[in-house]
DNA sequence: GAGAAAGATGAATCCCTGG
DNA sequence: GCCAGGGATTCATCTTTCT
């Protein structure tokens, strides 16, 4: 737990528990394939990413590998967990079929649009301005994964946060460098994408695992957020510089972490809690909003109008021949001349709960 | 050509002949897996993407399908030509992998952005705003394929136009709509998706093929753009509402389709050229723009320095220690005070060989 | 020291013709 | 097929150097 482990991803997520991750991040090789050198149009030469790690013989040899750490990290995953995995088009139709092959389920593909790219010097493409991000569950029964749907739509002006998101590249001062002002890694992500995925798909005190842990982004911002995370890399001076890095962070409040939290998150209340606690009499009338509809509060908590009778929920729908009603936001109850929904006197309840925390 | 094929997509490009398209379009089944039936809060039914033709019983199934019309197309697809195809996260994934393993060498991967995407109306996802293009070569080696590099980047204010596309999803009077004011059909692209790819990847007169046509939106905008199309579509309904579709669009003139081009396009001169009509003599000094490198014209179109001679490009690369060198705009003479690029000499004879045309 | 100018750089599958 | 050679091609941002 927040550490570090060197060597094989695949080996090390073997020797790892079982449904112990809440959430898997993978910034797995691309598999670039590229041919000879490039040039910018001033001459200067373009620092092409040609390490080792990157090389695969085959699109075959690159689909075992794939299909290898993926399997490790669904056994390690808890079967609430969600994995992320983000490439270029260079791999990630092949992760993402082999995905599917695997019957993980994907929630969301994301798009990462790049502020500043690099541009497509020879003129012969479109610019190549983003990334793609998978989101996943292990399977497609999978139900109860963390979605902080609220902070999102919060955070994003209170509209829905959509599937295409904008962010720099990591450069400036957030990117590491040596003694000698080269880069460390040669494709450190940004800590605004990272915070962004943890924000969204995981609680504070979660255990995020990262089996290519390079430079320690996702550390870094995991510590600061309060959250777990494990790493797993295979070279020591990724492994030295993430350690190093991680130690400098400074992790934020707890108040500050506290995520923004939607109807969902809000405890159930009964509506039979309603009459136990004597908010509201079994004999009462509710009535819709425009009182067309009318029924009456019974002692067990269900409400019945003429033959019919059922939930808040269910005589609300079928008294409007629908499939689905909400009966907190339907049903209302009269307090002197006006009109207000019951959904008031849940909140009454929940106000209550929360006193006892 | 100019015609909508009514059959199965792979017979019926079986019947095609070789080598015979500049640029394939795609918009195949997106194999959907939809589960049940989703409603919006206000209980509205979400009118989903059911249909017979987008149901396959498996990925296998998808698979095989997609290696097969992606083989038929390859064959009548010109050795210059490209294809592209769309698709969401439940295809692309597959029918990019596809392509890789069928050695199809993909150019970009491209999200297309909708301004106004359908919410996600349970909150437990991101809003899927986006959809995405993949743009291939035949084979890794194609290199003559057609982009019109500066018109797409004189249409992005002179930027080079990036792999992230914003357009609004295809409603309002666009979308065909039957006598009862239903829609057509049920994915039916935007014209100006189609606009912008044809006016990246084809010229005037160029041959498009769609071999899954539906509402014929490819045909649309090809007989707008002045270019040819072949239309593939299986159901009589589609084809009628694509042919009436058809039928009324009032292709644009031949001027206002010209398509801009850069300095690759016009006429290669040699430098000798320069000498042999007079506007430079042999024994001219040519220096740099900041007169750091000198070197004399010889009368056989070579440059000279020192030891050192040939082309005005070999001359320039060798002296600045560089690999390339372009001599037009790097070689300079005098003119009164002021020194000028021998590329504006250049541009004297290109004038007169406009002329002559 | 301030501001301007020049240099550096980022996950890149990056040319085309003619002999 | 290969090889040689002409000569065309970049955006946003951060850092360093110059005025």
């Amino acid at each position: 737990m927040d550490s570090i482990i060197k060597g094989d991803c695949v080996a090390a997520l073997n020797a790892l528990p079982d449904n112990s991750v809440d959430v898997v991040f993978a910034d797995p090789p691309y598999n670039l394939q590229l041919g000879g050198t490039l040039h910018r149009p001033d001459q200067s030469l373009v620092d092409a990413v040609d390490d080792e790690w990157d090389q695969f013989a085959s699109f075959e040899a690159y689909d075992a590998f794939t299909r290898a750490w993926l399997l490790a990290c669904r056994r390690v995953l808890k079967p609430t967990g969600t994995l992320w995995v983000i490439g270029s088009y260079h791999n990630i139709f092949r992760v993402g079929s082999i995905l599917q092959d695997l019957h993980f389920w994907i929630l969301n593909d994301i798009i990462w649009r790049k502020t500043n790219p690099m541009p497509n010097f020879k003129g012969r493409r479109f610019q190549n301005a983003h990334e793609t991000l998978i989101w996943a569950t292990p399977n497609a029964k999978a139900k109860g994964y963390t979605f902080n749907y609220e902070s999102m739509k919060a955070a994003n002006d209170d509209v829905q946060m959509r599937s295409d998101w904008l962010f720099p590249i990591c450069s400036g001062s957030e990117r590491l460098k040596d003694e000698d002002g080269k880069k460390v890694h040669p494709t450190q992500k940004p800590e605004a994408l990272l915070a962004r995925i943890l924000m969204a798909s995981t609680k504070p005190g979660d255990v995020v695992l990262d089996p290519f842990f390079g430079s320690g982004t996702t550390g870094a911002v995991a510590k600061r957020l309060g959250r777990h995370y494990v790493g797993i890399e295979r070279e020591q001076d990724y492994i030295d510089a993430a350690a190093e890095r991680i130690a400098a962070v400074e992790p934020l409040g707890k108040a500050t972490l506290s995520v923004m939290t939607g109807k969902k998150a809000e405890p159930r209340v009964a509506f039979n809690t309603l009459i136990e606690s004597g908010l509201i009499k079994p004999g009462t009338a509710l009535t819709d909003a425009k009182r067309r509809y009318s029924a009456t509060v019974r002692a067990d908590g269900t409400l019945a109008c003429g033959g019919e009778a059922g939930s808040i929920h269910r005589l609300g729908a079928k008294l409007q021949g629908l499939d689905a009603c909400n009966g907190w936001t339907f049903w209302h109850f009269e307090e002197g001349d006006t009109l207000k929904p019951i959904d008031e006197l849940r909140s009454v309840i929940r106000n209550d709960l929360a006193k006892l925390n």
